[in-house]
Parts: structure tokens; C-alpha cells; sequence
DNA sequence: CCTACCGATCGGTAGG
DNA sequence: CCTACCGATCGGTAGG
């Protein structure tokens, strides 16, 4: 990967990210870089190819941060916590591929589309398992740990909607409290006990 | 509002949700009625309307499925769960404006896009309100209301990238649950207790 | 509702 | 011969 491409991976994640892909033009891209558009090409092959790069790059980073947790020895509320920061973190740091990943891997080439779909799954799936894990170990009561995943994930993602980094909570002050709502309840009385 | 156009909006909302706002072009929707390019401005001004009209219609729908819970008379945890169910319903009973929605509202043109953004904090407002009800009468525990009210919403809002409505639960199933891990958590143990 | 067309711009490629 | 980039233009399509 030469420099040049790198340069030019980081302007098309700003543009996609502010614009979005199909809005984003290689004029665009371009100007940003103070190219012309067609000296682009001798450096990317596609504007998909980008799109492509970007979405992958984010997947990655998103299993790379959260897959530690699930060798992680500790009990299953700990882990949870752990892996809503890490989760929670990815997001915060990089607002711009979030929204571009959020958005935009619907319209991927059949091929990668499903490439993101197994990282999905897979990602998931460690979210899962610490849950049915807690409910094994008895520190989790038994529920639907398939919604529960989905909640804990749906809290995380949608923070590409409002984070602000100059906010009054830190990202894992807010991955801190969504953690404690979602194990603790917000009910006062006895209804979170068993 | 004339049936053609209706008809227009209609085809709009599904090409939009599906391709997106900006790779949808007038060609397809002219196609997809039927109809040559040209002829659509006949009964529209702009493609930009069209997205204009859509959002305003989709910020209407949360908001009037929304506001009635406001003025219920019962504990916050009930009314948190009507409120989820509610906005949940929404968002289950039209993906496709909830997509286009969450995708393109920050498109709009300036003055739209701080109507939306006013709307949306009525909307969080009244979820904000239900908690701090809900801490004032003693059914809920002091806690970040700001940060409940945004997980409550982000579960809800979040929806939209993987409900499907031939799924295993129903909205109000996926509702239900969502508002028992809010309230009383997925701990075992007495955590939950005040 | 159509045909025909505008100024501009699209993603991508040519030769040098 | 290379990498990096240019001005110009390809065939089509954009919103109007």
C-alpha cells in the first residue's frame, strides 16, 4: 500500500462518511487530495474497490478489538462490560467508517456483502456466547440472550448517531452505564433479583 | 395531494429505501411508474421534495404513535413499555421510511434538517420525562435518564437494520423484552434491587 | 403525459 | 524503463 493510497483511502472515508458514497463524486475525491480526478486511477482501480477497502477495514477492526474478550477468563457480567467498551470504543474513535459501514455495506458487491454478513454473525456471536455463558455460570439469569446480544449491540452502534467527543460522557463512561442498565435493570425494588 | 402523486411517493419511498436517496435517480422512478423521466415533474418540483416529504411524513408517524403515552395515567415502568411498543410498531410497520430516515435526514436542506432535529428531541424528551417520572414516584432508581432514555431509543431505532417481519417474534414480543432488560436486567443475584 | 433537449457532471480511460 | 501526474475526452446520465 503506498502512501498515495492511503492518502486517498482517508479523504474517500471522509467524503463517504459526510456525503455519502453514491454522492461522493471522484471530482470530489480529487479536489480533496488536489488531484485530478483521472490520476486517481493510478493508484485505485474503482470507486467501489474503496468503498470495498473502507468496509473491510471496518469489520476488521470491530472483530480485532472485541474477539480477546471471548478467551477472556472472568465471569459473564464482567465480560460484558469489557467487551460494550471495546465495542463501544471502535465506534467512538471512528465515527467516520461507522457511519460509512452502517450505511453502505448493503451496497457491496454480492461477494463482499456477504463477507460482512459472516463478520456480522460472527461478531454476534461472541455477544452470545459470554451471555449463555453467564446464564451456565449462574450470573446471568436465564433469558433470551439473542435479543439481549442485540440490544447490547443496538446501544453500541447507534451511538455512530449522536456520540460527540466533545460530550459531557467519555466512551466508556457511556459503555459503562449502558452496561449497568442492561445488567442491572433501572427498576427500583426487587424485581432485578432472581 | 393527487393519487399520482401519491403513487410517486410511494414507488419513491421503495427506491429510496432500497438504493438509497442519491444513486436513485428519476429514471428509475419513472420506470418503476411507468412513466418517462420528464413526466414526473408534472406533479412534483424536485427529487429533493420527494425526500423532504417522506422524512417530514416519517417524523409525524413516531411522533403521533408516541405523544398519547405522555398523558397516561400510570407508573413510569408501564408507560415505558407502552412507549417502547409504540415506537417500536413504527419502526417494525415501516422499515422502509425508517430506513430512508435514519439514512438521509441529514441531507435535507438546512431549515427541514433543524425540524427534524426539533422533533427528534421532543421525541427523546418524552422518553426522558416517562424516567424522571418514573424516579420522582419511586418506581425507578436514580440513574442518567439522558443515557436510559437513549438506550431505550437505540434499541428501538436499531430495528431497522435486521427486524424481519416474518421473523421468530412479533414487534410487540421484541418490544416486551426489550423494556424487561431495561428495567429489571439479565443479572441473577440481587443486584437489581434497589 | 411525451419527445426533445439544456448545461453540467458522472465514473473511468486515452496518449504522452 | 519507472512512478506520478497532466489535459482532454470517452459514452452515458444527472436534474430540470
Amino acid at each position: 500500500m503506498t502512501e498515495r493510497r492511503t492518502e486517498i483511502l482517508e479523504a474517500a472515508l471522509g467524503l463517504f462518511s459526510k456525503k455519502g458514497y453514491h454522492d461522493t463524486s471522484m471530482q470530489d475525491l480529487g479536489e480533496a487530495l488536489g488531484l485530478q480526478r483521472g490520476s486517481l486511477y493510478t493508484h485505485i482501480r474503482s470507486k467501489e474497490e474503496l468503498l470495498l477497502a473502507i468496509v473491510k477495514r471496518g469489520a476488521e477492526e470491530f472483530l480485532k478489538a472485541l474477539l480477546p474478550v471471548e478467551d477472556m477468563e472472568a465471569p459473564a457480567p464482567e465480560r460484558l462490560r469489557e467487551a460494550m467498551r471495546r465495542h463501544i470504543g471502535v465506534v467512538a474513535r471512528n465515527l467516520e467508517a461507522a457511519t460509512v459501514f452502517f450505511h453502505e455495506w448493503r451496497f457491496l458487491p454480492e461477494t463482499a456483502r456477504q463477507d460482512v454478513l459472516k463478520d456480522r454473525d460472527r461478531y454476534e456471536g461472541v455477544f452470545r456466547s459470554i451471555l449463555d455463558d453467564g446464564i451456565r455460570e449462574g450470573t446471568l439469569r436465564p433469558h433470551d440472550t439473542r435479543l439481549s446480544a442485540t440490544l447490547a449491540l443496538s446501544a453500541g452502534n447507534w451511538l455512530y448517531q449522536w456520540y460527540d467527543p466533545k460530550g459531557r460522557l467519555t466512551a466508556d463512561e457511556i459503555a459503562d452505564r449502558f452496561s449497568n442498565f442492561i445488567l442491572e435493570g433501572i427498576s427500583r425494588g426487587r424485581e432485578g433479583a432472581a
